[in-house]
DNA sequence: CCCATGTCCTGGTCGC
DNA sequence: TGCGACCAGGACATGG
């Protein structure tokens, strides 16, 4: 269930576990995840990891030859666990360290991702055009009303794009536009600059805030070391639909926006 | 049957 | 007409 914060979770969480390690054992069950898991990545027994990195939602785990990009797709989790527990079902992959830890991605849906890369990152061109990182300098004022010139497309969709802002998915997107008060459903070129910015401070303080309640846990996130996320216990509009603002009392609305939901406060949220 | 945290890809429209 | 930017929706697999 992952969006930036809870990746985010996921990388703080193992990091720690797993930095100076070295990998023993590679273990592929099922290779059928989003693109198939490459051959490659048995090269990375006898590796040391030298960090382990996050870029959008893709953590990227850096070798002396090479990076291993994970994505979590809709439903992955990974935790670092004791490397002889048992394998649960869609436990599809596994890193075995010589510390006697392992760290195991488990993902139902199989829409993750697991790749191996030597020397470029950017084979196959996921991270090349990506927009900025929201909690980075390059998100800032004036960067989102530029960016919105002349594009028709409704501000929630225009936040979900990976080439305007990285990180923001539904649940995100739908309690930012809440707390700025803006309507999902506005175009993205009719809204001020004055507006952007304020947006752009609240998408950072909620992704930050939820990144220090260890993310959200809807169904099936945990941590690395297996416990849920609390941020849902925070969530102001995301999953409420037909229940009362907590601001206004009015009944939250939900409309479908390039298939997915939005939840809004149709008091609280203005054109 | 409905819905679900992501995002690549296809095919359509629009403006220059 | 052509080209590129933009945008809507399908697709993927599994579970509740």
């Amino acid at each position: 269930m992952p969006e930036l914060p809870e990746v985010e979770v996921c990388r703080l969480g193992i990091s720690p576990h797993i930095i100076n390690q070295q990998v023993t054992k590679v273990v592929v069950r099922n290779a059928s995840l989003r693109w198939p898991i490459p051959e490659s990545v048995q090269k990375i027994t006898g590796q040391v990891v030298q960090s382990v990195e996050r870029r959008s939602k893709y953590l990227l785990l850096r070798f002396s030859t090479g990076t291993l990009l994970i994505h979590l797709g809709m439903s992955g989790t990974i935790r670092v666990i004791e490397a002889d527990i048992a394998v649960a079902k869609h436990d599809h992959f596994d890193l075995v360290f010589a510390h006697g830890k392992a760290l195991r991605l488990n993902d139902p849906r199989r829409f993750g991702a697991v790749l191996w890369f030597e020397n470029h990152i950017d084979e196959q061109g996921l991270l090349t055009k990506l927009g900025p990182e929201p909690l980075s300098d390059d998100f800032n004022y004036g960067y989102l009303f530029e960016k919105a010139k002349n594009r028709k497309v409704p501000i929630k969709t225009f936040l979900m794009n990976n080439q305007v802002v990285v990180g923001v998915g539904n649940i995100y997107a739908n309690e930012a536009l809440f707390k700025a008060g803006i309507l999902p459903t506005v175009k993205a070129c009719d809204i001020s600059e004055k507006r952007y910015d304020r947006l752009t401070d609240i998408i950072k303080s909620v992704l930050s805030a939820a990144i220090k309640q260890g993310g959200t846990t809807l169904k099936d996130f945990t941590q690395a070391d297996g416990r849920p996320g609390y941020f849902a216990q925070s969530l102001l509009v995301y999953g409420r639909a037909g229940q009362e603002c907590f601001t206004c009392k009015t009944t939250l609305l939900e409309v479908r926006q390039s298939n997915r939901s939005s939840v809004y406060c149709p008091s609280c949220q203005l054109p």
